[in-house]
DNA sequence: ATGGTAGCGCTGCTA
């Protein structure tokens, strides 16, 4: 089977992309992230039509988060149950059960600067997902926790350390909270199957300074899985075709999907 | 050249 996680950078500018890119690739379970429309907008009939049920949670304009599904759809809860926190309002967490699987897409913060409101609130997203986790979920069955979580995990998943310093991404307190879910129960699977912390692909580039052709990119697009799913784990890769330029369709997203692949 | 690019939605903000 095959899971999927990808921050689109708005769903209305590229549903012909995302179609296109799914009927290609056939996968089982898509994530989205920065989908950028309300519910009402959400092209669910796109999918539909392609043979997935899915769920979407947002508001419009900001952030915006689906699941889609090929092998079931069900239990799906937006959003946070267990926080009263601001930034936990914002629509950036969606949960459904998709077969046997646990599946949620999560779109963190970016925290802009470090020390500004946005990065505190950052953590505190963070730290309410731990707390989602701690009361919501079952670290013993198959879960997996995707999505755009705007923190580079290790120092080689920036394409130079050096020019990230002070900035968000790459600090100690981001790393802490990530680990802090990891240690709940959960493996960065990337980490888990490549060979060297520096072997592992990015996921992101930024759109200007020909970022993508120099690979000046970051990993921080994440599947974390149980150990049930870290277990039955085939491969994991980055399609980064799908970021490049194509004559017909609309630019590409700033990041590539994410392909988790699965035995049943 | 004191930026660069893309989306949203209309002027500047967010990433």
């Amino acid at each position: 089977m095959k899971f999927v996680t990808w921050n689109v950078n708005s769903l209305r500018a590229r549903t012909e992309r995302v179609r296109h890119w799914i009927s290609e690739n056939n996968p089982d379970v898509v994530c989205l992230q920065e989908t950028k429309c309300s519910d009402e907008s959400y092209p669910a009939e796109i999918f539909r039509e392609l043979g997935y049920e899915s769920a979407h949670y947002g508001f419009g304009q900001w952030n915006g988060v689906a699941v889609i599904s090929k092998i079931g759809l069900e239990s799906v809860e937006s959003g946070f149950l267990n926080s009263d926190e601001e930034i936990t309002k914002e629509a950036r967490l969606l949960r459904a059960k998709c077969g046997k699987v646990d599946v949620w897409s999560a779109y963190i913060p970016n925290g802009r600067i470090v020390g500004s409101e946005h990065y505190e609130a950052k953590l505190i997203w963070l730290k309410a997902l731990l707390r989602e986790l701690e009361l919501r979920a079952d670290k013993t069955e198959p879960l997996l926790l995707c999505g755009d979580f705007n923190i580079a995990p290790y120092d080689t998943d920036v394409f130079d350390i050096k020019m990230f310093a002070g900035s968000t991404h790459v600090t100690e307190r981001e790393r802490l909270g990530l680990k802090s879910v990891l240690d709940w129960g959960l493996f960065d699977i990337a980490a888990e199957t490549h060979g060297t912390e520096a072997d592992l692909p990015f996921t992101w580039w930024d759109y200007r300074g020909g970022s993508f052709h120099k690979n000046f990119g970051m990993r921080i697009d994440l599947m974390l899985g149980s150990k049930a799913v870290l277990d039955s784990t085939e491969r994991l890769y980055v399609d980064r075709d799908a970021r490049k330029k194509g004559k017909e369709l609309s630019a590409p997203s700033d990041h590539a999907p994410v392909v988790l692949e699965i035995r049943d």
